[in-house]
RNA sequence: UGGGGCGUCGACAAACGGCAAGUCAGGAGAUUUUGGAUCUCCCAUGUGGAGGUUCGAAUCCUCCCGCCCCAGCCA
C-alpha cells in the first residue's frame, strides 16, 4: 500500500471503521432500492455506483431491490426498464432480485406483532382529520381518539382491514409514537392504508399495502443489509426506521443519507422528467435529450463515461450543482480513446477542384484514429468535386480565422492542398452555391515537399461518393443552469431550451458508414462524437450528436462579436 | 416560533489541531495533418461572519448569519 491514499468518502470511511470493529459480523450488503415508478437517471446512477460500488471495493454484496409498497403508481414496464439500465451500466445483482412485496406477508405479521406490544393501533380518523390532527412545524399534534382501542379491538380491526371490509382510506394502523415530537415524521405515523388496487407482483391478494416508513427498515432488516444508503430528505425518517427495527426487537441495519445529484441545464426528478416526456416536450424516457440513462445510452454515452462521472463528483451531505461541462468531458475522455474517426459533411458546401482531371478518382489512406495505431486505416475517395463544412469558408475572413478563403491555400485531411480561386454565388440570392479551387498535386496525403505551412486542415467528403444521412444535434435541455434560480413563479419548463434539437437532413458521410450499427460510435473529426440512432433505415444512417469536440474557435469568435 | 441537515475556488471536492489536495470550467504558452488530443504554467495569503482556546484553527468552543429538507393514507 502507498502511503498516500486516494481520499475516500464519509459512507467508505464509516465503513471501514465498522469492518475494524468486527460489526454485522464483517459483512458489507448494500441495496439499490428503486421505485418501480419511472426511469432510472444519471441521479440514480450515482447511487447505484455507490451502493454497488462499495459492494464490489468491501467484497460484499448489493441487492436490487424493488420499493413496490404503492400499486398505484408502478408498473411491470419501469421493473424491465430498470433492469435492463443497471445492467447495461455494468452492475450484477446475481439472483439478488427483490420486492418489498416480497415480504407482505412477514410485514403483516410484525404489525400484529406491534399491535400486540401495544405499539400500534387502528385508526378511524380520514385523511383530512389525521392531517388536522398532527399539527404543524411549530405547533404540536394531539392524540388520535382511537390511539387507546384495546389490542384486542385492533387486531380485530386490522385483520379485517386486510380481509376488505373496509373501503378505500376508511382506516389506518399507525405507530403509536408521539403526537407531541418535534420531528413530524414521529407523530404516530401511518403503516398501512387501505388500497383496493391491484399489485404488479401480488395481484389481488392485499388490499393493506405499507407504507415506505414502515416496509423499508424491515425489508433492509430481513435481507441482512449492513448499510442502507439513501438521500438526505430522508434523514428525518432515520428515527422512525430505528424505531420500528428497535421495537420489534430485529436485526438493525445503519441508514446513512448522502446529497442527491444535481446536474445543470437539466432536470433531474421523476415528476418533472415524467412531465417532460408526457406532455411532449421531448419524445420519451429515451429521448437523447433526457438525462435518464435509457437517454444518455441513446445518445452515445458509455457505462464507463457514466461511472467515471460518478466517481469524479464524490459523495457528501452537501446540496450541490454539477456543472454538465463535467459528464461531457467524461465521455470525450473515454471516447477519443475509442471512436474510429470519420469525415461527415453537416453543412455542405461544393467543392470544384477545377484542375483535377474530370475522370480521376482515387483512394487515399486516412488513420482511424490519432489515439490507437492498433485501429490501423482506411481508404476514402477523392474526386474533383468535394464537400466541405460551410462553415469552414469565409468570404471575408476575420482575424484569426485561418481556414478557406479567397486566394487561400488550406489542407484537406489526408489528400491535398487546396487554394480557392473563385467563389460562386446564386445570382438572385447572393449566396454562395460552390467554390472553385486548385489543388497541388505534390501535396497528396497532406504533406508538401516544400514543407510550406498551412494553417488549417479541413474534413471534406467526396461528393459522387458520399452518401446522405440524417444528423441530429442536441442541445442542453434547459437555456439556463439551475432553473430553481428563476423568477418566482417560473417553473421549469419556462426554460425548455427551443434550440435543444437540431436535425440537419441533407449531410454527407463517408461511404464506409453506410452500414454502419445501431449504437456504432465515431467521431466526426473536427465535429465532435456520434453514435447511430435506431430510427436508421438501410443506406439512410441517423447519426446522434453525442458531445461536441472543445471547439477552440468557437471561443475566439464569440469574443469577436 | 418546532425538528433535522449543510456552508472550503465559477462548479464538484479533499483536509480529521501542524504549510488550503485533486478534478471540471476559465486563462496563457508549447506542440499538432482534427482550432481535437497531449504537455507546461496560472487560477482560495484563505475556508459564511464575529469572538475565544492554542505555540499553531477550515478543523475545538461560543454567538451570529445564510441555504436546504419535513406538516402524503408518496417514495
Amino acid at each position: 500500500m502507498e502511503e498516500k491514499e486516494k481520499p475516500v468518502d464519509f459512507i467508505r470511511e464509516i465503513i471501514r471503521e465498522d469492518l475494524k470493529n468486527k460489526k454485522y459480523d464483517s459483512r458489507v450488503h448494500t441495496r439499490f432500492p428503486p421505485e418501480p415508478n419511472g426511469y432510472l437517471h444519471i441521479g440514480h446512477a450515482k447511487s447505484i455506483c455507490l451502493n454497488f460500488g462499495i459492494a464490489e471495493e468491501f467484497k460484499g454484496l448489493c441487492n436490487l431491490r424493488f420499493d413496490d409498497t404503492n400499486p398505484t403508481k408502478e408498473e411491470v414496464e419501469y421493473v424491465e426498464a430498470i433492469k435492463k439500465d443497471v445492467k447495461w451500466l455494468g452492475f450484477d445483482w446475481q439472483d439478488r432480485e427483490y420486492y418489498a412485496s416480497d415480504y407482505f406477508e412477514k410485514l403483516y405479521e410484525y404489525a400484529v406483532e406491534l399491535i400486540k406490544k401495544g405499539k400500534a393501533y387502528v385508526c378511524d380518523l380520514t385523511a383530512d382529520e389525521i392531517r388536522e390532527y398532527r399539527g404543524t412545524l411549530t405547533a404540536p399534534g394531539k392524540d388520535s381518539p382511537y390511539r387507546n382501542r384495546p389490542v384486542e379491538e385492533n387486531l380485530d380491526l386490522f385483520e379485517r382491514m386486510r380481509k376488505g371490509e373496509f373501503s378505500d382510506g376508511l382506516r389506518t394502523l399507525r405507530a403509536k409514537i408521539d403526537m407531541k415530537s418535534g420531528n413530524i415524521n414521529m407523530r404516530d405515523p401511518v403503516m398501512y392504508r387501505i388500497l383496493h388496487a391491484g399489485h404488479h407482483m401480488t395481484g389481488n391478494k392485499w388490499c393493506i399495502y405499507p407504507i415506505y416508513d414502515y416496509a423499508h427498515c424491515i425489508s433492509d432488516s430481513i435481507e441482512g443489509i449492513t448499510h442502507s444508503i439513501c438521500t438526505l430528505e430522508f434523514e428525518d425518517h432515520r428515527p422512525l426506521y430505528d424505531w420500528f427495527l428497535d421495537k420489534l426487537g430485529v436485526y438493525h441495519p445503519r441508514q446513512i443519507e448522502f446529497a442527491r445529484l444535481n446536474l445543470s441545464h437539466t432536470v433531474l426528478s421523476k415528476r418533472k422528467l415524467i412531465q417532460l416526456v408526457q406532455e411532449g416536450h421531448v419524445k420519451g424516457w429515451d429521448d437523447p435529450r433526457m438525462p435518464t440513462i435509457s437517454g444518455l445510452r441513446r445518445r452515445g454515452y458509455t457505462p464507463k463515461a457514466i461511472r467515471n462521472f460518478c466517481e469524479r463528483i464524490g459523495i457528501a451531505k452537501r446540496e450541490n450543482m454539477v456543472d454538465m461541462s463535467l459528464l461531457e468531458y467524461c465521455i470525450r475522455e473515454d471516447l477519443n480513446k475509442k471512436a474510429p474517426r470519420v469525415m461527415a459533411v453537416l453543412r455542405p458546401l461544393r467543392v470544384v477542384i477545377i484542375n483535377y482531371p474530370e475522370d480521376q478518382a482515387e483512394e487515399l489512406e486516412a488513420i482511424n484514429n490519432p489515439e490507437d495505431p492498433l485501429m490501423g486505416t482506411r481508404k476514402v475517395p477523392f474526386s474533383r468535386v468535394l464537400y466541405v463544412e460551410k462553415d469552414d469558408f469565409r468570404e471575408n475572413p476575420p482575424k484569426d480565422f485561418f481556414r478557406l478563403a479567397p486566394g487561400r491555400e488550406v489542407r484537406l485531411r489526408y489528400a491535398y492542398y487546396i487554394t480557392c480561386v473563385d467563389v460562386i454565388k446564386d445570382r438572385t440570392t447572393g449566396e454562395i452555391t460552390e467554390l472553385h479551387c486548385t489543388y497541388d498535386p505534390a501535396t497528396r496525403g497532406g504533406d508538401s515537399p516544400d514543407r510550406r505551412k498551412v494553417k488549417a486542415t479541413l474534413h471534406w467528403v467526396s461528393a459522387p461518393n458520399s452518401i446522405e444521412a440524417e444528423i441530429r444535434l442536441y442541445d442542453h435541455l434547459l437555456t439556463v443552469p439551475d432553473p430553481s434560480e428563476g423568477k418566482e413563479g417560473k417553473d421549469f419548463k419556462a426554460y425548455i431550451n427551443p434550440k435543444s434539437l437540431e436535425t440537419l437532413t441533407s449531410c454527407h458521410v463517408e461511404p464506409g458508414l453506410r452500414h454502419a450499427a445501431v449504437g456504432n460510435r465515431y467521431q466526426f473529426e473536427r465535429q465532435g462524437y456520434f453514435c447511430v440512432d435506431s430510427d436508421s433505415i438501410e443506406g439512410k444512417p441517423v447519426f446522434n450528436r453525442t458531445a461536441t469536440l472543445k471547439d477552440t474557435w468557437a471561443k475566439i469568435e464569440k469574443k469577436l462579436i
